[in-house]
DNA sequence: GGAAATAGTAAGCATTACTTACTATCCAAT
DNA sequence: ATTGGATAGTAAGTAATGCTTACTATTTCC
């Protein structure tokens, strides 16, 4: 007895594509013989482009918990990707920064992140996909601004 | 020391709206009082959408591998939201279907996918949303296709 | 000086989804 | 007819992501 329903709703499309993306970066990843996963590639990326923060800064950018933040940042700092420091101005803070190390990690994800941005833009022009980022963007914004 | 890096790249950024989405989803069937996971809720509307089918065929729609959805049909059958009888002309098969009782739950399902599909689409003119939709399903096939 | 806020973490859990290995059954070729 | 390979479903285990709650050590503000 099929129904009026769509599968194909935004929020399934978008859970889809977030899956389908991620589980490719996970194979580029593999391939890559880094041994980072999506989400921590995700934090290294965010420290190289803010630089040397505290860790409560540095959720806030990324948008995750900073327990959330915490437990990547243990992983990295075993793997020796990231170094945590004490900030001289505040004993109960530390401040997070990448290791030498992370740059060879960090060219490689670089590196894939072109690759599936290729993947994904297709045969869309420069305008269009210009376009389809911002709006996304936008609509990221509605969706976190409460 | 910044460096020539995007935290907002095509794979993050739509990896961030899945999760925004998904918890925004969450409160709203936390509100609605329904107790399904966004996960389960996508298998009823699969199965609302195409009817009774063998697990096999509704996996193969959904995009799950066999073993994901039959835990998912576990606990909705638990939850008395789908039923799974044998097939007639297959003794190893067993076909899924939903109970009446899932079609309230459908219901608020439908709202909600209503609800956060006008939250995405903010001001967007329909043509710029079919549009979005669009792109978004290609780049989806560039990923899935292989 | 003391109350309240803040930074980080310990512990535990939920969701989503996978792989590998197994059983039961079906089908096709000998 | 039988047997060998494919197929349908599941048991078991694991992994990634991310949350909440509760705690400690500080800092800051009155």
């Amino acid at each position: 007895m099929p129904r009026q329903v769509d599968p194909a709703g935004f929020g399934f499309l978008v859970a889809d594509l977030a899956r389908l993306i991620r589980a490719d970066i996970d194979r580029r990843i593999e391939a890559a013989g880094i041994g980072v996963t999506p989400g921590e590639a995700r934090v290294l990326v965010y420290i190289a482009r803010y630089g040397k923060a505290r860790q409560n800064v540095l959720a806030e950018r990324i948008g995750l918990e900073a327990m959330t933040l915490s437990c990547y940042l243990d992983r990295l700092e075993r793997q020796g990707l990231v170094q945590r420091s004490p900030d001289p101005s505040d004993r109960r803070a530390k401040l997070a920064e990448l290791t030498p190390e992370a740059e060879l990690v960090l060219d490689e994800i670089v590196r894939i992140g072109h690759e599936v941005r290729q993947l994904a833009r297709g045969d869309l022009s420069e305008e269009e996909w210009l376009r389809l980022h911002a709006q996304l963007k936008a609509i990221r914004q509605h969706f976190s601004g409460e």
